[in-house]
RNA sequence: GCGCCCGUAGCUCAACUGGAUAGAGCAUCUGACUACGAAUCAGAAGGCUAGGAGUUCGAAUCUCUUCGGGCGCGCCA
């Protein structure tokens, strides 16, 4: 397994273009709440010039609480040295005003807690009905220019397993940033500039040497074994006939690497696209050192004297045999939060990994990235503090860097390890997985888990048909709203939205189902904001859960049944919220890049 | 030895980036199928958020420290 793989252990474009987006009802009232603010200041009750920055409007934990919360005179009252149990009922006074406001109360330390009518949310679902699955799409990032990069694999190989978890979460979060209104690059990284694709070309040599009829006997240490280059040899031996047999290394190797990386290169992407995996840049290594971007970069940051020529000290506690003292060509991380600084050349002359890399990252800033976001194994973690380092400095601060660490994938059958060898031959590529498992499990189960937790992955676990299984779950969800709505002959969207008599939806269950379809958007965009696709996966499992609690009261209270037949008026209104829920669930499966299921069948 | 990530119910994990009585699911107990799919649902029980100290109106979250696990540690990528 070659080191420096970045994805190591480890989508369908959005619709709308982020051109209008769909208003976060907590942002609204949120916007009200700095209005009513506003107004205090304007009465004399607050200060001038207040601030209001960490004033937050959310749904509160706890369903008791009301709807909407508010920490506003909380935050407040330090500013104006009050009591906020006082100040609170001043703000309370004046929220009462707010449309859809039919109740306000103060508890705790000074929460304000907000209650909105019925009518209130069931406004919500026309919204909803007619937005389709652009539910959900925000602007609020401003078509700001994002990169994220993700799987960058070696080019010495094939995919396998443990790549699927930087390939979801990379192209789920680019999905999520775009339906947040960003412009996002999805982006992958070729390494085929250092030693490692000589040693690939030079395995491919021996696979040429043994497809023009040669016995190459087994495959020396240190070269890779695996049977994909057979292909190569062969293809190779195709174009090229004998011309290569007696010729030296220096003479062969860059045709036979380069063959090696361009197939395997075609075969990586063919595997991405299989995942739903779409790249929209491919940016190679050698091509950025061959083209003087890393001299570039390197003069640069010698202008502005962060290089130096210097001897490091050793490490301390695990000093290697060989270490001895030598002076290295460095860049003073250490000015921008690193531990030490960095190297960036090594002994023979050649730029180190990391010099190509700040290459790399000053190129995707060129191109107009302000935001950067890497996907890497968790193996590189030590790696993040210097890179961001060094991208804060190339870019003089213009570009963050945020590295999100995707932590092992333990594959398993059935509770048991799979065991692993790639010398054994036994090393599960990506392409096994998905057909074993299918697309749309592989990309929903990389998400159930934070992507710095480890994450097990069971072959006979993802594709059991039970609660166990989120996909399944929130799969079953879908299933069960294009059955009813089937069963109702297939009412259109906005038939629903216009005509239903959506103040029928009064249960206390059928309102905590809209609350939930109305935070939907509020997700969105906190979920962007904190780069974790991930909580997509976990709204979905908690929307399902909601609305397979509401198919079974119906079990036991018939009333509830959303089809009730000597009631047209009530089972419109039902059809839009059940047609809502398909909306968002489906408005949330497409950011994680999994088709809605319209029927389940064992 | 140093740095980074992590430690939350018996198990697997959340907790909207500092908010209220820390929430789900498995497993365990109790209950619900003459249906728009019971492949599901309702209820009970389960906690000093590894331990300690600090910051403040308020801490799982921020700071320090101890313990325990993972990853990494000068010319590999």
């Amino acid at each position: 397994m070659p080191a420096g793989d970045r994805s190591r252990p480890g989508a369908i474009a959005c619709a709308c273009g982020g051109v209008s987006g769909f208003m976060n009802v907590f942002k609204t009232i949120r916007q009200q709440l700095l209005s009513v603010l506003g107004d205090m200041v304007s009465a004399g009750e607050l200060p001038a010039g207040v601030d209001t920055s960490r004033v937050t409007v959310e749904p509160p934990r706890e369903a008791s609480h009301g709807d909407v919360s508010t920490n506003a005179a909380m935050v407040l009252a330090g500013q104006v040295k009050a009591n906020p149990r006082q100040l609170a009922p001043k703000v309370a006074e004046r929220l009462k005003a707010l449309p859809g406001v039919i109740g306000v109360e103060i508890a705790g330390p000074g929460f304000i807690n907000l209650r909105f009518s019925a009518t209130f949310w069931q406004a919500q679902l026309p919204v909803i009905l007619r937005a389709g699955l652009a539910y959900g799409d925000s602007n609020s990032g401003a078509g700001q220019p994002v990169n994220v990069e993700y799987v960058s694999a070696n080019p010495t190989g094939p995919l396998h397993a443990a790549h699927a978890r930087g390939a979801v979460v990379g192209d789920a979060l680019a999905n999520l940033l775009t339906k947040a209104g960003f412009s996002v690059t999805r982006e992958y990284y070729i390494n085929d500039a250092g030693a490692q694709v000589d040693v690939l070309g030079r395995s491919a040599y021996l696979r040429y040497r043994e497809a023009l009829g040669e016995q190459i006997g087994d495959i020396p240490a240190g070269l890779y074994p695996g049977d994909y280059l057979k292909d190569v040899g062969e293809k190779l031996a195709a174009r090229d006939g004998r011309r290569w047999l007696e010729t030296p290394e220096s003479t062969w190797l860059p045709a036979t690497r380069d063959i090696a990386i361009d197939l395997i290169m075609a075969g990586i992407r063919e595997d991405l696209l299989a995942l739903g995996v779409n790249i929209d840049v491919f940016t190679s290594e050698r091509a950025l050192v061959a083209a003087g971007a890393v001299q570039a970069a390197f003069d640069t940051l010698v202008t502005r004297g962060l290089i130096y020529e210097g001897v490091l000290e050793p490490p301390k506690g695990k000093t290697p045999d060989d270490w001895e003292p030598r002076p290295q060509t460095l860049f003073r991380a250490t000015n921008f939060g690193d531990d030490v600084d960095r190297p960036l050349r090594k002994s023979d002359g050649s730029w180190t990994y990391f010099a190509n890399d700040i290459a790399y990252h000053l190129d995707k800033y060129q191109r107009g990235a302000r935001v950067l976001i890497d996907v890497w194994g968790a193996d590189h973690g030590g790696y993040i503090k210097r890179m961001q380092a060094a991208t804060n400095a190339i870019t003089e601060g213009g570009a963050a860097l945020d590295v999100k660490i995707c932590q092992l994938v333990h594959l398993m059958d059935q509770g048991k390890p799979v065991k692993m060898s790639k010398r054994a031959g036994t090393f599960v590529t990506l392409r096994d997985v998905i057909e074993q498992v299918g697309r749309d499990v592989v990309r929903f189960i990389m998400l159930t888990r934070r992507n710095d937790q480890t994450l097990e992955f069971d072959f006979a676990k993802v594709t059991e048909q039970s609660k166990d299984n989120p996909v399944f779950y929130v799969q079953y969800c879908h299933a069960r709203c294009r059955s009813v709505l089937r069963h109702a002959g297939e009412p259109a969207a906005e038939a629903l939205a216009a005509g239903a008599p959506l103040d029928r939806l009064s249960s206390p269950e059928e309102l905590e189902l809209i609350r939930l379809l109305a935070a939907w958007p509020r997700l969105v965009e906190a979920a962007a904001e904190a780069h974790e696709a991930h909580r997509v996966a976990f709204f979905l499992y908690d929307l399902a859960a909601g609305f397979h609690g509401l198919w079974n009261k119906g079990k036991d209270d018939t009333t509830l049944r959303f089809l009730v037949e000597d009631d047209a008026g009530l089972t419109q209104a039902r059809l839009a919220l059940v047609k809502a829920v398909a909306v968002v669930i489906a408005s949330g499966l497409k950011v994680i890049g999994v088709e809605p299921a319209e029927e389940l069948r064992s």
